[in-house]
DNA sequence: CCCCCCCC
């Protein structure tokens, strides 16, 4: 069966007007050479008409590139985009194509179409091709556009879509940017260090499995197609610069860069007004740039910017950037303006994710107060989130997380804000924090700025690498915080009690726990459940539940690990010549009580059982200096109550301690 | 044209 081409379809196509799956001959296909990456130029014919003005989207290159688009062959246009040039001239974008006969089936060229005129919109149509097959026929029709005066230059294609030379009244007219060193590919083979994500590119974001930063507009019906341009857009496919080229004296420019950092819509009020703004951070090979769009470009362009993803952006105002504001290196800023263009780039291998400069936790103790640094770890404890108020009484959430690297140290970071509601630190992620600021509270610990990229296991050879260090052994690691907030030393001041005291006093019946220290003998501990199995991760003690094969389950963690360690909580009446008193003693506590660790114990008893009883018989009717903290726990049933004391390591809060000496015996200064 | 980066 014949094929029969849809006539009127180049001229419709050209001018923007609907046309339904047209079905176009491939007269000829060229491959442009002066943009970054491969870009094909097509010429196809209706029968009647034809015209050179199509242009493959890149995402379709295979079909050149595999050889299906060969001369003569007969595609079906499935979606295309219209877009007019900054000039006037027009491009008709192909996105989406499929070939419906190959060349040897078709048999040859349909009709005699002839050039598509213009209509006059352009007088001088004048395709220039030095370097290229292009036979005449097509090359002279219909490219229109006034770019005689580029003639001389063989990259056709960076010519032609960047029409007119840029230079207005700008103090650099002796250098168009036509002329400048960067026309030779300037995002190839550069210099700069290695990025780590090149080859993980943000197909899936870094984002990934995390619900921060990511844009909350995310699949919104904004979402616009990648090249599908507004004819406000300057070009399709423009010269693009790298972003270190830009400065305030150009006047046209095109860069190409990944978002790494987006942020929400927020409002201001101030003397001089007031609106909305967002701003985010885009990088390429070359360098980085922060961007601000404000009121309409914010109703414009936020759900179209998302975290991760890679845009043409063209036509924005450059100023020089206020360096008390930002840590970008780059001595300027943008801002988006009404003319502003933003066209979503689906080929972006080339565009390297976020720069990070990753510093071991261990080497945070040598870096100044105040650095900006990057930071990765494994959470192994996180807060809970807190509501707290500024010294400007305004109220924010923060939450301190626990991070653990391969140098076995730990530092803690706060985040703020969303950042620290979303946080979910269960089963011990990967957090990636680019742009934290190091602070010298506690020792060293960091605090995640406005600025701040936090990342939940990024797709990143580092935080892989980190994944099964921690998993492996790192969970284990005797670590060392660098962040001192527990107040260790000596702690208050002992506050001493009789035990009769304890209760006539009503001690722990407040809001608050409180606090007692005395001196006591214990004459009873029960050997029943005195030891658990608990979670082998070395900040967290919650009991495992046994899978019964080989695997036991830690529910704070979230995690199986193949092996538990021993925990004691024992239960012991203490004495003292007035009362006496049921107390709980944890781990620190019960091991000097019993003189024994809990590992230890915990062999005996599944290897000797007496042995076992004798370390408790050994233990009883010893006398101490026991540092107590006092609870009334209400427990819902039945209005049972049950006072709880617990005995804890003297000058170390129980929850957090790794001290060695808790208890100080009481004999040798009787 | 914003520019808040906090708390212990």
């Amino acid at each position: 069966m014949p094929i029969k081409l849809t006539q009127g379809a180049v001229k419709a196509l050209y001018n923007g007007t609907p046309v339904h799956n047209p079905v176009l001959q491939l007269m000829n296909i060229r491959r442009l050479t002066s943009s970054d990456s491969p870009r094909y130029r097509l010429a196809m014919s209706d029968g009647q008409h034809f015209l050179s003005a199509f242009l493959l989207a890149t995402q379709l290159n295979h079909l050149a590139e595999e050889d299906l688009l060969v001369p003569n062959c007969v595609c079906l246009l499935k979606r295309t985009t219209t877009n007019t040039l900054s000039d006037g001239r027009q491009v008709v974008v192909v996105v989406e194509m499929e070939v419906l006969k190959s060349a040897e089936e078709t048999g040859g060229k349909i009709g005699n179409p002839k050039p598509y005129s213009t209509d006059g919109k352009q007088a001088s149509p004048h395709m220039v091709s030095s370097n290229t097959s292009e036979p005449a026929s097509t090359s002279a029709a219909e490219l229109p556009g006034p770019s005689g005066t580029n003639s001389n230059n063989s990259r056709g294609w960076g010519k032609k879509f960047t029409g007119k030379a840029p230079m207005t009244a700008s103090p650099m007219k002796t250098s168009p940017m036509e002329e400048s060193p960067m026309k030779t590919s300037p995002m190839k083979g550069s210099p700069m260090k290695t990025f780590p994500m090149k080859e993980s590119p943000m197909k899936t974001s870094p984002m990934k499995g995390s619900p921060m930063k990511t844009s909350p507009m995310k699949g919104s019906p904004m979402k616009v197609s990648p090249m599908k341009a507004t004819t406000s857009s300057p070009s399709a496919i423009p010269k693009v610069i790298p972003i270190s080229n830009l400065n305030p004296y150009i006047s046209k420019w095109t860069i190409r860069a990944r978002v790494t950092n987006k942020s929400n819509i927020r409002n201001w009020s101030n003397s001089r007004g007031e609106g909305k703004l967002f701003s985010f951070e885009i990088v390429d090979e070359s360098g980085e740039i922060k961007i601000t769009a404000f009121n309409n470009e914010v109703d414009k362009f936020f759900s179209l910017v998302e975290q991760g993803k890679v845009y043409y952006i063209s036509k924005a105002t450059l100023k020089i950037a206020n360096k008390q504001y930002t840590t970008l290196k780059n001595d300027y800023e943008m801002t988006l303006h009404a003319h502003s263009s933003i066209v979503p780039c689906e080929d972006t291998h080339d565009i390297p994710s976020m720069q990070c400069d990753f510093v071991p936790i261990g080497d945070l103790e040598n870096r100044d107060k105040d650095a900006i640094i990057d930071i990765i770890g494994v959470c192994k404890s996180a807060e809970d989130v807190s509501r707290i108020t500024t010294k400007n009484s305004r109220e924010v959430s923060k939450r301190a997380i626990n991070l653990i690297d391969t140098t076995g140290k730990v530092v803690t970071v706060t985040l703020w804000g969303e950042e620290a509601e979303k946080f979910d630190g269960s089963g011990q992620p990967v957090v990636a924090i680019k742009g934290a600021r190091l602070s010298d509270f506690g020792g060293r610990s960091l605090s995640a700025l406005f600025s701040s990229t936090v990342m939940v296991n990024p797709d990143l050879p580092e935080a892989f690498r980190l994944r099964v260090w921690y998993d492996k052994e790192g969970y284990a690691v005797d670590s060392q915080s660098l962040t001192e907030t527990m107040s260790v030393s000596i702690g208050p001041k002992m506050n001493w009690k009789t035990l009769s005291d304890v209760k006539n006093e009503n001690m722990g019946h407040g809001e608050k726990a409180e606090y007692f220290s005395c001196v006591a003998t214990v004459v009873y501990m029960r050997k029943e459940n005195c030891l658990y199995q608990a979670c082998p991760s070395a900040d967290c003690n919650k009991k495992v539940i046994d899978q019964q094969n080989g695997f036991y389950r830690c529910e704070k963690c979230n995690r199986e690990f193949p092996s538990y360690k021993y925990r004691l909580l024992l239960s012991a009446n203490l004495a003292d010549f007035g009362d006496n008193q049921w107390v709980t003693c944890f781990q620190e506590t019960a091991e000097v009580l019993l003189g024994r660790k809990a590992e230890e114990l915990g062999q005996l008893r599944e290897t000797d059982e007496a042995e076992f009883d004798e370390v408790f018989q050994k233990a009883n009717f010893k006398t101490h200096i026991f540092k107590n903290r006092v609870k009334l726990e209400t427990y819902n049933v039945s209005r049972n109550e049950k006072k709880t004391v617990a005995c804890f390591p003297v000058g170390c809060n129980y929850a957090y301690s790794t001290a060695s000496i808790v208890i100080m015996l009481w004999f040798p200064f009787l």
